[in-house]
DNA sequence: AGTCTAGCCTGGGAGC
DNA sequence: TGCTCCCAGGCTAGAC
C-alpha cells in the first residue's frame, strides 16, 4: 500500500528511468482508469510530449510533460516499470507509454483503484484532489502547534484525523498505526483530547517515522515494489502493524487488531492506554 | 460544514 | 476439492 516513502521512492527510482523519454504512442486497456479527460483525448495529447520531470505531492505521483501534467494515484497495489518492448507483458498492465526509444512505460494494478489524471501544465494544483492536500510531513508549515490546532477543531478519533489528507499528506494505515505506537497514544482517543506535548510526539514521530522510510525504500507488506522492482526494507522496522497477536517490542504485551472507520488497527493497549494520561 | 458510509476492485486465505 | 465469504485499503461521491 503505497504512502509517501513508498510513492517517493517510486517517484526517485521511476525519474532515473523515464525522464527525457518522449512518448511515441499510448495504450490504455482500462479506459475508467483515466478519470480526465476522456482516454482517447489523453491519448493524443500525451503522443509526442516528453517526460521533463516526476514531482510528488502527498501519494500522488506528479508527471510533468511539454505541455501538460499527468497526475498519478497508484492507491493499493499501482505500479509503474519502465521495460524493453521485446519484454513479456505482467498480468494486470491497464496503460502502456511507448516511448520513441523502443522501451515503454507501464502501469499495472491488480485491483483497478489507480487513477490518472491530465490537465494542461501549470494547472494540475487546481485538481480538487491535489488542491485539498494539506501540508507535506516535511514542510515547515507542518509544526507540533498546527497539528495541535488542527486536532483540536475535529470531533474525530485521532487516527481518523491523521489519515485525512487534508490534515498533514502521505500517511496511511501502516505509518499512522507506528505513529501513534511511537507516540504512546490510543488511535481510538478523541483527536481534540490530544496536547500539545502529544501532538509534538506525533509531530517529531511523523517526521522520523517517514524519514527513515523513505531512507529504507518504503514498506513492502503485500506486493509492493519499486520501479526498478525492489523491495523496501521499513517492515523490518515496523512495531505494531501487521503484528497482531505478537508481542509488543517494548513491553511483551500482545498487539491486538480491532478496526477504526472500517481500517485495521493495530494497538498495545499497554504501551498505548485510551485513557487520557494525566 | 463536518462527519460518515458505500463503492470502487481482485486475489488470497479461512471456513465449511 | 470447490464453493462462499471476508479482508486488504486510499479516495470520492453522496447522504446525513
Amino acid at each position: 500500500m503505497p504512502e509517501l516513502p513508498e510513492v517517493e521512492t517510486v517517484r526517485r527510482t521511476l525519474s532515473d528511468l523515464a525522464v527525457g523519454k518522449t512518448i511515441a504512442n499510448v495504450q490504455v486497456r482500462w479506459p475508467k482508469m483515466i478519470k480526465q479527460p476522456e482516454a482517447d483525448q489523453f491519448r493524443e495529447a500525451v503522443v509526442g510530449e516528453t517526460i521533463q520531470a516526476i514531482e510528488r505531492r502527498g501519494k500522488f505521483l506528479i508527471f510533468q510533460l511539454d505541455h501538460y501534467t499527468l497526475v498519478s494515484h497508484l492507491r493499493m497495489e499501482g505500479k509503474f516499470s519502465v521495460n524493453e518492448q521485446s519484454e513479456a507483458e505482467a498480468p494486470h498492465t491497464h496503460v502502456v507509454f511507448e516511448f520513441t526509444d523502443k522501451t515503454e512505460l507501464r502501469y499495472r494494478d491488480v485491483r483497478k483503484f489507480g487513477t490518472m489524471h491530465l490537465v494542461k501544465k501549470g494547472t494540475e494544483h487546481d485538481l480538487p484532489s491535489l488542491k485539498a492536500l494539506g501540508p507535506e510531513p516535511f514542510d515547515s508549515l507542518f509544526t507540533a502547534e498546527y497539528l495541535y490546532e488542527k486536532l483540536k477543531r475535529t470531533s474525530r478519533q485521532v487516527k481518523t484525523a491523521l489519515l485525512d489528507q487534508i490534515i498533514v499528506t502521505g500517511l496511511g494505515n501502516i505509518y499512522v498505526d507506528e505513529v501513534l505506537f511511537r507516540s504512546k497514544i490510543h488511535p481510538h482517543r478523541l483527536a481534540s483530547s490530544i496536547t500539545l506535548k502529544e501532538a509534538g510526539l506525533i509531530h517529531f514521530y511523523t517526521k522520523s517515522v517517514l524519514e527513515e522510510a523513505v531512507k529504507r525504500g518504503g514498506s513492502t507488506i503485500r506486493t509492493y515494489i519499486n520501479s526498478q522492482g525492489k523491495k523496501g526494507t521499513f517492515q523490518e522496522l515496523l512495531n505494531v502493524y501487521g503484528r497482531a497477536g505478537k508481542a509488543c517490542v517494548d513491553c511483551g504485551t500482545e498487539i491486538i487488531k480491532t478496526k477504526t472507520g472500517g481500517r485495521g488497527t493495530h494497538i498495545c493497549l499497554n504501551c498505548q492506554p485510551i485513557e487520557k494520561p494525566l
